[in-house]
DNA sequence: TGTACATCAGTGAACGCGCGTTCACTGATGTAC
DNA sequence: TGTACATCAGTGAACGCGCGTTCACTGATGTAC
């Protein structure tokens, strides 16, 4: 496809396996995600994929050596698809509708999250038991919050953040903060960079609660109910 | 012990038996807790409990006719735990100074959680597999936020509750919180009850993400970090 | 372009394991007269 | 108080199942000369 095809000739030999190798490694974790969202992280079963494949169960130790790191890349995967949908979010939103973005980009990934639910629990449900998560997955795991973070930036930068706060941060949890900030957003002001820490986990826990079913037969509408939270949400980060 | 023993005695004789019964019943749910906290709820076994009792596996089936059964009744014992937790810390509590209960109340929620994580995953964590909760969990389930909503009920009447509040609650809404309202707290502000609703989640979501690591090399004291979003939380509700 | 060798993908059988649940049974504990 | 019967607790063996992982192997695909 090009001039350079020529002293590529070895590579394009070698990729045609590799290409075949990542072909494979794709069919093998959809067909485990597929698994997981029948029956949970628990019950993932290599023989299962294997099966599904229509392989013999050994084989697929040439593509994961293990049970666990088959578990480990369904997580990076898992956590890249959500930073990704997230991103998209934001990206279609216009850049200075600060407030917009933040709706969106957590409406996006509660969208996500009923899509794919077992793999949400993967990441944000129970530790599955006898696994413990590589650092492999530090990097993916940032992307969402990355994203909001950007959307603070961009408030703060556009003036549309109330900075003004009742609440006082303890100096060791301002100290923690600023370590954060000053790898992530350094411009960010140090109380909101306290406060997004804070809500990080109420965007998450409302999702988890309506995933749980814990509003069953509380509310019916939980799209509108998410969305209110949102916005007390986006009042407690200084959004408006 | 006492005038009616006479009458008494075959029930006492019935409940020998009763007795004794009781007992392994609660001996091999407190082993199946004990697996619990080992492995799991994915991993719980029955054969498993069995063994660490000494008994021979279909024993158990004189006590839970099904591995379901079991998880049920542990279920139901954790919600009951948790509750009474609650309860507890609030009764420790001078009935007037709300704040302090409202805190006081979920740090307790929080300490038992880093204290029977697994249970509390079987509560707030990931469904189980093949598990669908009964309605006998519904009542145990509801005791820990009736204690959050009489320290509501008990600040609304104190006036020590902030009931102007800049975020709309659309009529669907509403509907759903009055309901739950008139069942639970008549005299609470329809307001306020959503508010509850919507910062249920935050409390859980914040001990979640604390019992799965996620600010693990982030925040260092997470005590403190709970603390900070106690606060905000409280101030969310009007807390005053 | 053609051959000799090395690498890789996938097979099939086997290992040892633990699981939930059922069933016919033996004894022990309780009940009724 | 003493006996005959019914209920219950616990046994032990068995059912059929699926799992993760290892290993020696056959062919196919790629590499070096």
């Amino acid at each position: 496809m090009g001039p350079t095809a020529d002293t590529k000739r070895p590579n394009v030999a070698t990729s045609t396996r590799a290409r075949v190798r990542a072909e494979l490694t794709e069919e093998i974790k959809q067909s485990a995600r597929r698994q997981l969202a029948e029956k949970g992280a628990a019950d993932l079963s290599l023989r299962a994929v294997a099966r599904d494949l229509g392989m013999v169960s050994s084989a697929v130790y040439r593509y994961f050596s293990s049970r666990d790191e088959l578990l480990t890349a369904l997580i990076v995967d898992a956590y890249d698809a959500l930073g990704e949908t997230a991103e998209a979010a934001d990206e279609s939103c216009r850049r200075s509708d600060v407030k917009h973005r933040f709706r969106t980009v957590c409406r996006a990934a509660r969208e996500w999250a009923l899509l794919h639910p077992h793999e949400y629990g993967l990441l944000f449900g129970n530790p599955v038991p006898g696994y413990a998560a590589p650092t492999d997955t530090i990097e993916p795991a940032a992307r969402l919050p990355l994203v909001i973070i950007r959307i603070l930036v961009d408030a703060a930068e556009a003036g549309k953040l109330e900075v003004d706060d009742p609440v006082p941060v303890p100096a060791k949890l301002r100290a923690d903060a600023d370590r954060l900030r000053a790898e992530v957003a350094p411009d960010l002001p140090a109380v909101v960079m306290m406060r997004a820490i804070a809500a990080w986990p109420s965007i998450f826990g409302a999702i988890t609660f309506e995933l749980g079913g814990h509003f069953h037969n509380v509310i019916e509408d939980k799209a509108l109910l998410f969305d209110y939270e949102l916005e007390r949400i986006a009042a407690s980060l200084g959004l408006t």
